[in-house]
DNA sequence: CTCAAAGTTGACTAAATCAGTCGGGAATGT
DNA sequence: ACATTCCCGACTGATTTAGTCAACTTTGAG
């Protein structure tokens, strides 16, 4: 299973953006200023967030990105799959030789991970962006 | 959050214990053919097991190792604290200045990470060694 | 029209972590 | 005695992560 700070930061982004797109777009700049995130790993991510549709950008002076959707309608399993965090936890595929145990059937583990992946799963698609993105979060911590 | 090989095999390994020690202690060179993992790091794992208390070590010839406790009275949660894979997924403290805004207050998602970090523990301490480990399953596979 | 501010892209790198190995023990049943 | 097993610390190669760099394109403002 993966969850590093890729998707942690997209995530963190992503809400930065919810926050304050309504007055136009916002830059990858003041993101990366507000949330302390470096600005070019930040390019790195809004690059695969745009590929799969999640945020739209805008070029040039007073450019910068903007949700492609209403962050009631994004998916925190949207945002993660966008930055390749791919919560799957069975290894089947990887390990045909070494861990699972070689012979033609699942190892003994096998439907264990299978099941924390629907129960990882599920909790990143119930959760939607809107969820984080709350202006009453902006007033308790500035 | 970390969830690795280590912890997998770990619970591979005493999966596969908890089904072979009824008759005497199962030596690792055993569970290394059964469950193909590599006999000098089952050891490594063992060894963190054992200072755990969930396995007791016989040593000498016809040694190995038993469960120190029913496998019904074993937690997942147990096995993989055991080894070091601590299902922990906020980083307040590593990303005091980078990441987390560097404000006072917990960043945006924070709130976030703590519900996923419960809802994984939540699901490794429902899960019981037991409910892996069946004698029909055995039939099943072999 | 020019320039600065933004996004676009691919390649690169230092550091950390993982998975696994090695070598040399110490206990113990036969 | 001795093979078998556990015990333990140190080591290493490979991979992944987090982040940087350099060079480019687009566009709004003045
Ligand atoms: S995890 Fe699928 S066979 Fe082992
Ligand atoms: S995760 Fe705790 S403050 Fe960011």
């Amino acid at each position: 299973m993966k969850l590093t700070s890729k998707g942690r930061y997209a995530v963190m982004a992503l809400t930065d953006l919810a926050l304050y797109y309504k007055n136009g777009p916002v830059s990858l700049r003041d993101i990366s200023l507000r949330q302390n995130i470096s600005l070019l790993y930040l390019e790195q991510i809004f690059l695969k967030l745009r590929k799969y549709k999640i945020v739209e950008s805008i070029r040039g002076t007073k450019g910068g990105y903007r949700l492609n959707r209403k962050a009631s309608d994004i998916r925190l399993s949207e945002i993660l799959s966008a930055v390749d965090e791919n919560v799957k936890t069975v290894r089947c595929i990887k390990h045909l030789k070494k861990g699972c145990n070689g012979k033609s059937i699942k190892c003994n583990t096998h439907k264990l991970w299978d099941e924390l992946d629907g129960h990882i799963n599920s909790f990143f698609e119930k959760k939607l962006l809107s969820d984080l993105a709350h202006k009453n979060d902006l007033e308790k911590r500035f």
